[in-house]
DNA sequence: TGCAAAATAGCACGATCGTTCGTTTTATTT
DNA sequence: AAATAAAACGAACGATCGTGCTATTTTGCA
């Protein structure tokens, strides 16, 4: 825009790679990246709290013992910092849900190991809050870079818990009928109702609640006998054992 | 608090019976009485798309044509402005959806009733936006007076929901064995993605996805046989026919 | 019609916001 | 160690925020 003086990486993009530092590959971290890496943790702790519209630099700069415009600088704008606290946020998403369920089975399994995640990250988040919702409602209505980063990032997470859905179907291991994107649909509108109810209501049940709705909408789907319509066999070990507990 | 000059009407509470004007009983509307009415309308309409900490009493007077100092004398504060939205949305709420459900007989009918209603203001809500879902995600690690009069009214809510699945379980229109508040979690939560879905994503098909998961609840969870177990009979017209198409 | 009271406007305040700019301190490289 | 680049600071800007105080206009009632 209007700011030329603002230092920059070499490379054009001002946030490489690394997600929030923009580190260059491989080599160790230069001061600048390590701090903005140390900026950008604390905008999420904030973020999570008080929301991306809420985010000010001058409580950034208090919370990192940091000037204001020394916090402004390593990021040019406060959209900006914004886009890269979406970007960090969607990184731990990964990082802690969807990466750990690769290594179960396509299909349910892992639709179920991706939940288990999802829940375990949830019970954390209840005392911060989840950026997809509180972004989502901050900017619905409001086109821009940080809404695309948002619409972006949730659009990644639905498809793969689509994914695992439609290969779950694809292995016979849902009804023939089942709709996989409203099966998607609902399991989305669970977790919804527990951030609600446990962050804004302080309902004490909603995880049970949650885990609950999610068995029944995989019990009413499922394929009706468990006959093998490909040559996979069932894995031995039972599917994600946390879930029964929660 | 500290305002002491602010006018008020000679009755303690800023606000009286009428929600929004504290209109005295009978009498018609006094000058006063009627703009903050005006007021209100306009800041609910703002709220609805900003949300209720986006509301600033600037814009408020840009909107209606009068200077800031105006618009704050109705309210004193700026969170007994806020706390008048709450008051008005939840007036708007209960005659839209609520009062009309009451002509209908209790138990499932008048779920089906609240649900339909609820998803024809919905239909509207898409373009401005809910405030008991932006309230929730900016209220909810905020004490204070707007929270819990937003607390209060999403409460209000709940509870007719849960009364009229208790009493449809109670003339036997649920099974034995179906937890009442796990169904009143599970249309919260589809409520929840309808909004999320259709208003931040973009999704065309959410109110029908809506609908389908609200059948699949009653179905899932209804008596196996139409016996009647109390004195009651069906009534002949149908229930709720616009849900079948919405 | 006149008069008190209510309603609205005008103006200014302190605070905070994002941002700019020039300078100084700290890191890195030669 | 000197030279150079990167990073952080400090002060100030214009704007906007909620709010307080005083004047002016408008309203409702005698």
């Amino acid at each position: 825009m209007s700011l030329t003086l603002i230092a920059k990486p070499k490379d054009a993009k001002p946030a490489g790679s690394d997600a929030a530092t923009g580190a260059p590959e491989g080599r160790a971290l230069h001061k600048g990246q390590q701090t903005k890496a140390a900026i950008v943790d604390a905008a999420l702790g904030l973020a999570t709290q008080i929301g991306l519209e809420g985010l000010s630099i001058g409580a950034l700069a208090e919370v990192t013992q940091m000037s204001k415009s020394g916090v402004f600088a390593h990021f040019g704008s406060r959209e900006e910092l914004q886009i890269s606290v979406v970007r960090e946020y969607h990184a731990r998403f990964e990082q802690e849900v969807f990466y750990p369920a690769l290594s179960t089975r396509r299909g349910l399994e892992r639709l179920r190991a991706l939940f288990a995640n999802w829940m375990k990250r949830t019970s954390v988040e209840i005392d911060s809050g989840c950026l997809y919702i509180s972004g989502a409602v901050e900017f619905d209505d409001r086109p821009g870079p940080v809404r695309d980063a948002l619409v972006g990032s949730v659009n990644t997470w639905l498809a793969a818990m689509n994914r695992a859905i439609v290969q779950g179907k694809e292995a016979g291991e849902l009804n023939a009928d089942a709709d996989e994107s409203q099966i998607a649909f609902e399991i989305h509108g669970l977790i919804l109702a527990l951030h609600y109810e446990a962050r804004f209501m302080k309902f004490p049940n909603s995880i049970d609640r949650a885990v609950r709705a999610f068995n029944s909408i995989l019990a009413r789907n499922a394929a009706p006998s468990p006959v093998q319509t490909n040559s996979q066999t069932i894995s031995p070990k039972p599917v994600s054992p946390k879930l029964k507990k929660a």
